[in-house]
DNA sequence: CTCCGTGTGACAATCGGTTGATAAATAGAT
DNA sequence: ATCTATTTATCAACCGATTGTCACACGGAG
């Protein structure tokens, strides 16, 4: 892997904190410790991770609100909670509220590793961008390929690769909102984060080679505080 | 869902076996259900499984066996162990065999059903998870990943980040009182609290979208003095 | 150096969200 | 029941952050 996984890990007591970022540091992992939810989802706001590790007992706000607020902006990043009572009402509820892992303490680190490894794997493989070949759009095709458009009339205008990619990215997630940051993430690689307005930028590019209308897109949607949305019909 | 979603299970004691399939066929799966390894090895290579649930102890073949070889031509498929056992070397030994989830008997039947739908949502295409990530209200469907609603006559208004997070913070309490406070600190995220007037216009555009008569709601309640209300037979 | 692909900064346009005023409804007090 | 205080419903107008658009700066590859 080019880059660290990224894990967030909001936990209260000092010392299980400790112990947890030193095992996942030691497994490789880049790990933002955080002691209180509020923290928390300053930071999930700010960055992004691979996973989510959240104690149920914090203070102020438990691990329930913050999984339950995260939820509402991101179903896509994995959630596991850590916590002492080991009652199944209260496992039933984490999952409810949207986690996807579930561990009891006191626990076996190793124990903790794997489902974290199984957690990460899972993210990783539904970012990752699936075999596509070309795609049409109205009476454009895109190959994907050859980074070129080719037009109704058989003129073939070239793509830049990082129009490609982003193509490729809105198509994937077909009538979904794809979030700027996704965006950056996927296309710009985290490490780069160039000005929000560069993406404009390119969204303005494609609706300019696809949208009969460009005042009015039907294919190139944007929506407010969020990102884009690529919809198609087929 | 356009195809039901099939679940092999693999468990010798025989009224566990029955009441795990029928409960997992209560929730609308398709179970297919084997007492040994051979034989779910003989099934699982003819057919397509979204889950596989495994016992760990089974007669001949045991359930790691059965896993591993799985994994051996399918990495894809989730692979949930169930066992009598609580080491936890036993739970690491049976995620390192390539299961993703472990669950120890006795089990809660909720929280299996739970962890099932978890596992079994990763197999899915994005037309189904569309359909996952969508509540139906009346004749009305919102869909929370694309923000829009469409109607009965197939027509579709788009919804902002803002309505649409209400909207699911609503849904997800469904049928129990959402406190103003509640829904500011959840959807307005700790930092701007706007005028409690704000909420009164979301609620009153999703009457407009949903309800049949504006001034007797049926679905968004408003609780004097608390909040407001979702309420939903399905 | 010179391209071409990218990123930036400035400005305009727009949309969503917020507010405040007013009407209507509700609950409690008399 | 009537009156009063408080909360909610409704609406139009406003404001500000986000996005659209474009011209230009930058910088690596050739």
């Amino acid at each position: 892997m080019s880059q660290k996984l990224r894990i967030l890990l909001v936990e209260d007591e000092d010392h299980l904190l400790d112990a947890i970022k030193l095992n996942l540091e030691l497994e490789g992992y880049k790990v933002h410790a955080v002691k209180d939810g509020k923290t928390a989802l300053k930071i999930f706001k700010e960055e992004r991770f691979n996973l989510i590790i959240l104690d149920v007992m914090l203070p102020e706000m438990d691990g329930f609100q913050v999984c339950e607020t995260i939820r509402l902006e991101n179903a896509e990043v994995p959630i596991m909670f850590l916590t002492a009572k080991n009652t199944s009402e209260d496992r039933v509820l984490g999952l409810k509220k949207g986690a996807d892992d579930y561990l009891v303490k006191p626990f076996n680190l190793e124990e903790l590793i794997l489902r974290v490894g199984i957690l990460v794997k899972r993210s990783l493989k539904s970012d990752d961008l699936k075999e596509l070949n070309s795609y049409k759009i109205g009476d454009k095709t895109i190959y994907f390929n050859s980074f070129e458009l080719k037009h109704d009339d058989g003129t073939i205008t070239p793509l830049t690769k990082k129009e490609t990619m982003l193509l490729k990215l809105l198509i994937e997630r077909k009538n979904d909102a794809v979030s700027r940051e996704q965006i950056l993430e996927t296309v710009w690689n985290y490490d780069v984060y160039p000005s929000t307005r560069t993406i404009d930028n390119f969204i303005l590019t494609f609706r300019k080679y696809f949208e009969p209308d460009q005042k009015n897109p039907v294919y190139f949607h944007s929506i407010r505080g969020v990102g884009y949305k690529f919809t198609d019909s087929h």
